[in-house]
DNA sequence: ATTATAACTGAACGAACGTTCAGTTTCAAT
DNA sequence: ATTGAAACTGAACGTTCGTTCAGTTATAAT
């Protein structure tokens, strides 16, 4: 029918230039980025790239969304193998903080000591993503401060009102008695090597 | 000794219009987010802003670094309690997948199946960051394909040469007979709830 | 071979950009 | 009360910005 360009090249030199510059480029760094020699060939492009859904425009502004921006990419599954460098524009990207983090304002990280929930895979040491102000659901694990101490339970719920359950048979669970307070849900856990 | 301005302010204000935007504000509009009415205020204020490490600038053009651009907020103890939102302000945040992700072009995602190594804490469905093109040392856990078999497993060495250790008494360790092929190592493991 | 359409060139445009300068205000130390 | 330095105002500047237009080239279907 017409002319057809690859979108996913150009995507991925934004996406190199941003890693290298922070920042996206102007209408005259596309030229050379692209290898145009129009900033009208660069006009038409960001047009098929915000329809595409990579960038946004705001008062003739560009924003990379984080399909850009992300550094990470994805993997459907380890059996079809590891990408090779020179297919590796096929691969879409993804951004660690939009896929943990729902309300950044409200998001706080910070690193489990005690292994009161090692059972369910949360280990000393290990990095916890906690969101604030969420009221908390049975079977959520909550951050919460018992009594004056700090700790990081099941949060479950039965007769005798709240009950915080530890995920390690060496420890009991918990029914506040004086006073209860809910730092925060944990949404992600993060180990790091 | 003269008059002393509040950068952790500005930053959060940074930190709000890059939210809502999803780019760095220009002069003219931090005029109005930081309440100034002449540019040269702005220009002032990004030089000690630069000089902070907020922000780096290149060929005229402000590129917001990641203690900006960061979403979550670090928290040292929870023993010092999670900060009220009038005291947010003076939290620091960092952004994820600088603090996950060493070299972005080789870092991959992917979701982990198998329980070979919940002893280790990576469960089923857990999603790990794989970094290709490294060299395994030795109690690295690595994703390796082992006689056409995909899996992950402790990188060790003994005289017999490579073996793939499991973290889970259900399984032996291995020695590759035929071929081995290291997909890359895990340098994170990440839990989403 | 012709046609239709998308992608691009090249030039022009006003608007907005970031920087600079001289002067003023603010604040804390003396 | 005076001084010194940092923070700011207001205006001006050349530069670069993103957009637009008319025209050309490339591609795929007919």
């Amino acid at each position: 029918m017409s002319k057809a360009i690859n979108l996913q090249q150009k995507t991925a030199l934004l996406r190199q230039f941003f890693r290298l510059e922070g920042r996206a480029p102007s209408y005259t760094e596309m030229l050379t980025l692209f290898g145009y020699r129009s900033k009208n060939a660069v006009h038409g492009l960001l047009a098929r790239l915000q329809q595409a859904g990579y960038i946004r425009k705001n008062r003739g502004k560009l924003a990379l969304t984080t399909r850009i921006t992300g550094m990470v990419k994805l993997l459907g599954a380890v059996q079809a193998g590891f990408p090779s460098p020179a297919e590796e524009e096929l691969v879409d990207t993804i951004n660690l903080e939009e896929f943990l983090v729902r309300r950044p304002e409200a998001t706080y990280m910070l690193t489990v000591s005690g292994d009161s929930m090692v059972d369910a895979g949360i280990h000393p040491g290990d990095i916890i993503l906690v969101e604030k102000g969420v009221t908390p659901q049975p079977h959520d694990i909550v951050v919460a401060q018992v009594d004056d101490e700090w700790t990081i339970k099941y949060f479950e719920q039965d007769n005798q009102g709240v009950r915080l359950v530890p995920a390690n048979a060496k420890y009991k669970a918990i029914h506040p008695k004086r006073s209860l307070t809910i730092g925060g849900i944990v949404r992600a856990v993060i180990r790091k090597y």
